[in-house]
DNA sequence: CCTTACATTGGAATGGTTCTCATTTGTTAT
DNA sequence: ATAACAAATGAGAACCATTCCAATGTAAGG
């Protein structure tokens, strides 16, 4: 459940981008910044069917792909044939499981730099103007490590 | 037209993964390590239609995935709705258009350090096994550029 | 308030990808 | 060579995430 911070915050954030307020628009931002689940969108229709029973796959896509316009929210892929949706708070990159398609937010100190010269480096070589970028890596998340009976020798 | 030295390369990398030899994937792989266009399954099985008039697209689908888990080929997601692919020869990441989808490779000298570096300090954090990764930068080409009459101030 | 442009609904349509299964083909061992 | 088996192919059906559409509802500004 959001709370009122959450809440406060979120209709912020819609009013800094000029869209129009609505109660869908709402609920679903405050989920995406109070989770960090990367979820699909039958994930957030299920987890919002209490505040929202009647609201329509449309509109969920409706609304992620204008946050996605707006650049609040990502989009993920992680090979199980639906799309995840990420709350773009602060810098941040993805590490997906190639096992069990976990996906977990990973940064570190200098990440931002690390980012900046890959986007200005690209621009030089590629003459792009460049408005962002993704990074992924992929491996085993330590669940399916086990699962696998694989040992990691460090 | 694929050259005969492409088609010793691709038959031989085919049997160092182990992959038995069928025409269809000795062509599909042969058109993927002559051409960069990241095409679309679509793509391929037009520009094929020559040399294979009876493909099936499931024998398209299936051969990528078999290159894709092979590691011999990498998905990409220009969000014009279908997967695109290419041939992973040497590392390089892509840029991608975000007004037409036209993807670009690309590098630097020093790039692959990026890339390990980059996978270290995930495997260190997250604590996965790390298998791979993919970096894209979005941003607008410079035909994009021009034909939407944004200059660039450099 | 009233208006109007925009958002929401839900159902139908779309289209990329996977599935099924009968048939064909590579490969390995004889 | 040839036989035998496992694996790949092809055609179409099925699947399912996403988009489209037309009708209805609603937020925001004057």
């Amino acid at each position: 459940m959001a709370s009122n911070a959450v809440m406060e915050e979120t209709l912020q954030v819609l009013k800094d981008h000029k869209l129009r307020v609505t109660p869908q628009r709402h609920i679903i931002l405050a989920y995406l910044v109070s989770h960090h689940n990367h979820p699909t969108v039958e994930t957030i229709r299920d987890a919002l069917s209490k505040e929202l029973p009647n609201i329509g796959a449309s509109t969920i896509y409706n609304t992620l792909n204008t946050f996605v316009d707006h650049h609040l929210v990502v989009e993920l892929q992680n090979g199980d044939g639906s799309t995840h949706y990420d709350y773009f708070g602060s810098p941040h990159y993805h590490a997906i499981c190639t096992n069990c398609g976990r996906i977990v937010d990973v940064t570190y100190p200098g990440f931002s730099e690390t980012e900046k010269s890959l986007e200005e480096k690209t621009a030089e070589i590629s003459g792009y103007m460049i408005s962002g970028n993704h990074m992924e890596v992929y491996g085993l998340c330590p669940e399916c490590q086990i699962k696998l009976g694989i040992k990691k020798n460090d």
